[in-house]
DNA sequence: AAAAAATACGAACGATCGTGCTATTATTTT
DNA sequence: AAAATAATAGCACGATCGTTCGTATTTTTT
């Protein structure tokens, strides 16, 4: 089973536990809405579009969100939630420091840049919506700030073990790792340069090499 | 005189020169498009509000171009003009080596987040057209990859000069400064984090002191 | 100043956007 | 099985999208 699948499913059956049909039915709309969205981004992303897609009717599909934003609003709500158990939680199992530090990075890479070629949706959204005030900005902002303070605390952690440099400061570091994995998404996505993909870990690599505790 | 306003003048200036009324108009619209565009991307461009905000009618607006496309291209090509004659020309004026390299990545900083906080839109167009084929695509991809061929001529020829290692990889370079530039457009422009604006360039410096050539 | 050409406007088109209704199905509860 | 509830479809709305066309107004040329 495919990697994209397994939160489906997951979702799937968490509607299932919880209540009945509605919420099966929503679950596989966000689904596909995610999909979409990961494409043509979340303004690209149309109810219209959508139902077609599902072959649902407009309404029916409507029905379940009550307006377009809250669409919106829910696709980057299950987005977040997918980062959360595939890239946050299988990292949380890496012991602290550098090994969990470097598993939130893989994991990252692999998950903004899969097969399917469907983007990341805190960076295309962050370009979306760095000029567009409102709730899905808001949302949008909230969950990549507890990624990147996730990141941070990570290589604080990392500091604190013993496996960075004391010297070393978080916020740069972060701020050049987070960097990487744009540029990374930028070339791979726009430029089709899947040459970037070995360049990118070889920049990161370094970065951690740069800061790496000189014991052992 | 505001670095915002000395290419329309000049853009207009040329029309001028050219021929006449139309021409002089119609690089009226391509600069209100431009801002527009700037800030709620080339796809949120509409011909409507571009009409509106001119004071013009819609079809007096859209004449001018024939197709929204086209409209589309004239903008991209419009920023890539003002790119070339603010950033690129200006660079090579410097001598060749690290001084032009760095006045390239100085006037690109400082051109992707001004105060009026226009994105850029190499690399907004990016996110925005990473899954959309067609001639927007196409120009937009065309601009972004003379613009990276400048900064690798740039990056070579301090090599040449002697001011980078022999040892520095020109690609690798290239793709840790644009990332670099990329990461100061998101913290600015999405996260709002001013502060962002010396990481970045702390940053960018440490990649050069890192490949600069040992002797003096 | 008159004729020709370019330019802008107004109105309208079909399509699609988000969204609200009402009716008809499914599903769940009793 | 009957009653109550939830979920979906169908239809239509006003707005806006890009686009076309005919007409009025400018501007340029003669």
């Amino acid at each position: 089973m495919k990697l994209e699948q397994v939160s489906v499913v997951q979702t799937i059956q968490q509607a299932h536990a919880a209540q009945s049909k509605g919420a099966l039915t929503k679950a596989m709309i966000v689904d596909r809405a995610l999909q979409i969205a990961s494409h043509q981004g979340l303004e690209g992303l149309t109810v219209g579009h959508l139902a077609e897609a599902l072959a649902m009717s407009k309404s029916g599909v409507f029905a379940h969100f009550g307006s377009r934003e809250e669409l919106q609003l829910a696709v980057v709500r299950e987005y977040y939630r997918r980062f959360e158990s595939r890239v946050f939680e299988p990292a949380l199992r890496e012991p602290k420091g550098l090994p969990r530090l470097q598993k939130m990075i893989n994991l990252w890479m692999q998950t903004s840049i899969q097969e399917l070629s469907a983007g990341c949706i805190f960076i295309s959204g962050a370009v979306e919506f760095d000029d567009r005030a409102g709730p899905v900005r808001d949302e949008l902002v909230h969950s990549v700030q507890i990624w990147r303070a996730a990141l941070r605390r990570a290589i604080e952690q990392a500091i604190e073990v013993g496996d960075l440099k004391k010297a070393c400061k978080p916020e740069v570091m972060l701020f050049q790792i987070y960097s990487y994995v744009q540029g990374l998404h930028h070339d791979v996505r726009f430029l089709k340069l899947s040459k970037s993909v070995e360049i990118a870990t070889q920049s990161i690599q370094h970065v951690i090499e740069q800061n790496r505790s000189s014991r052992a």
